[in-house]
DNA sequence: TATTATTTTTAGACTTGTCTAAAAATTTAT
DNA sequence: ATAAATTTTTAGACAAGTCTAAAAATAATA
């Protein structure tokens, strides 16, 4: 059994492991947790004799098979909890990551399992990241970000890089939501910033925002 | 803010002031808690401290209001969550207590608030228990034990006193289920068992059983 | 390649919540 | 009312998880 600190570990080094590959830096899980160095050092010793990563003095740290397991339990119940929040307790997709963050943590298998079937056995949460299943997979999918589009291509905005409360809550604002069809008008050369069609409206987007949605290739008119 | 050891401890002496009117001692938090007089003593200070316990040395300790306040919401919490994964999850009654007494634990006014919507603002959880209110107040409702009806009275029954696993797996066996009508047909004097009729059914309990379970006064046929 | 800069680890300390063992206070019983 | 039993508190220790400051290792640079 992992405490609530030995699976942030776990997910931080999970997370990070998707982005980098090969191992990870302790400055990195250090940051990423906002702690220090040091701790990071201590609980890394400790994760490695329980056999969740594989540690070699100043070399880094890796998830063993048992620990990537772990990690995207967690990840899985952190992404359940987050769909539940929003399609039962109408939370806003701004609004879940906090509590789901505690919610995470919470020990019984029957609990998970019964939720996901409760929530008819989603596949992303309400970021568009992919739900592990029970052994832990990920389903892949296609995806582009939307500054990487072309004029007149358009796509289905399936997620979002950025996940923070304030980049969430501007794409509210503007309409700009998960399903929707998104079809670029136009590309400035000067700032890279974009003219889409949402829905029937049309936007202007800096290369920041569009930097920050990621786009299914959408086929056909 | 308080920490989960401090919530567990609120919730220990809220349920042992309904008990015992007057202070509760050390020793009672102790054993409900499965720990040391010792750890009581050093917990209560810290309590004191924060003003949610009134504390004197050797006579026993009494929530403020602040503490009634902080251990109701946390009762509310558990029974809210109780409801919650019976309602909508499946669980069985007995199966409950142990997960909510992780979810219990989670800090969010929102969270809880919704899934008081959510579930249809329940009064009462799957054991009968009454569920405090946004404030802390509870719905007194009469009952009476089993045990204490007449040759021919009957009533509904609408909670239990021991809600161990064990004991509602039992009723569960014996088709004791609450909502139930149930009419005393007979009492033996040699042992103080019943014999009752509840729903088509005839059935012969002990004593012991009767007196954990709790009726409403049915009047009427 | 020698030196500087950065990263990582170690050493020692602190907090929270717990424990054991012993001392002090209270209660019970003779 | 005094002695015995019980309850409660104190004192000191420990584990988990974190921190700061300093040392050691690695990486970058001239």
């Amino acid at each position: 059994m992992f405490t609530l600190s030995e699976e942030n570990y776990l997910k931080a080094i999970y997370h990070l492991e998707l982005g980098n590959d090969g191992g990870v830096s302790t400055n990195a899980i250090a940051e990423k947790l906002a702690t220090k160095a040091s701790s990071v050092t201590d609980m890394i010793k400790k994760l490695s004799e329980k056999e969740v990563v594989l540690y070699k003095k100043y070399k880094g740290v890796t998830l063993t098979v048992l620990g990537k397991t772990v990690a995207a339990s967690v990840v899985r119940k952190h992404r359940l909890w987050e769909v539940f929040l929003v399609e039962k307790l109408n939370f806003s997709w701004h609004e879940v990551h906090e509590v789901a963050e505690q919610l995470e943590h919470i020990k019984s298998a029957k609990l998970i399992n019964q939720l996901d079937r409760f929530l008819g056995f989603p596949t992303h949460d309400p970021h568009g990241d992919p739900i592990p299943d029970k052994d832990g997979n990920l389903k892949i999918v296609e995806k582009s970000l939307l500054s990487t589009l072309s004029k007149n291509e358009s796509g289905i905005c399936i997620g979002v890089d950025d996940s923070s409360s304030e980049f969430l809550q501007f794409l509210d604002k503007k309409g700009i939501t998960l399903g929707k069809k998104i079809t670029i008008l136009d590309k400035e050369d000067f700032d890279d910033s974009l003219s889409i069609l949402i829905g029937d409206k049309k936007l202007s987007i800096s290369n920041k925002i569009a930097s920050n949605l990621y786009i299914r290739a959408h086929t056909g008119q």
